[in-house]
DNA sequence: AGCACA
């Protein structure tokens, strides 16, 4: 019931969301926020008057659908509280992975006026920051690809305020807000206007700025884009 | 509240 009776689905179904938010940005957003949890396929949110202040993420397993319904219950998201439930039908983008996928017919209730023209091909743009649909995952494990000490600078000392490199040029404070404060201790998000890239996240102490360090290093925002943490110099 | 795949 908590779910709604709906039984689990590797998409997961969003609602409550706040519809001021651009889809490009809220698309972005939650691709942040959820590819902890697995890879993310697709990400649908369409701003028509019907299905606005909603979006669906399409996982690689319904493991990773599950925790997500669980976990991100509620959670706060451009202040509003997300409701998430299993989605009621099979993504578009998992039927195409098994191969089990048919273009839609008119079935149901399709009362479409769109089809006085053949939207023959359309070059689909996916839904995740930057391109494929894909491989681009942070693999269920936020500490993905990047190694610290392989090379160069060594770890600064403790502070309970880290530096955050590499980041995506489009990256926001809130974006930021939101991986972050999911850690205990978080105060704020930095980010630097001269230096688009870097951002400073500050904690009440160094043991739970470490954490959050643990957690989030290496996490991708966009799959070029390994955050790189680090304590900030004293 | 509202379950799609321009």
């Amino acid at each position: 019931m908590l779910s709604g009776d709906i039984p689990p689905n590797q998409t997961i179904y969003i609602k409550n969301l706040n519809e001021k938010i651009k889809k490009d940005e809220l698309k972005r957003s939650l691709y942040c926020l959820f590819s902890q949890y697995g890879r993310i396929l697709d990400i649908i949110a369409l701003k028509t008057p019907k299905l606005r202040g909603q979006a669906w993420v399409c996982f690689s397993e319904v493991t990773a659908a599950s925790n997500a319904v669980r976990q991100m219950q509620n959670f706060p998201f451009y202040e509003k509280p997300m409701r998430i439930q299993y989605a009621k039908t099979k993504s578009d983008c998992i039927a195409k992975e098994e191969g089990s996928f048919v273009p839609r017919e008119k079935k149901k209730k399709q009362e479409e006026k769109a089809e006085k023209k053949k939207y023959a091909d359309e070059s689909k743009q996916s839904a995740v920051p930057n391109g494929g649909t894909h491989g681009a995952s942070n693999g269920g494990s936020t500490q993905a690809s990047f190694r610290p000490g392989s090379g160069a600078q060594e770890a600064a000392a403790p502070n309970n305020i880290l530096f955050i490199e590499n980041l995506p040029y489009e990256t926001t404070g809130r974006m930021l807000e939101m991986l972050f404060e999911q850690y205990p201790g978080f105060k704020e998000v930095r980010l630097i206007e001269a230096k688009p890239g870097i951002a400073f996240v500050d904690f009440e102490d160094d043991g739970q700025s470490s954490m959050a360090m643990q957690a989030l290093q290496g996490f991708k925002i966009t799959p070029q884009n390994p955050m790189i943490i680090n304590f900030a110099k004293k």
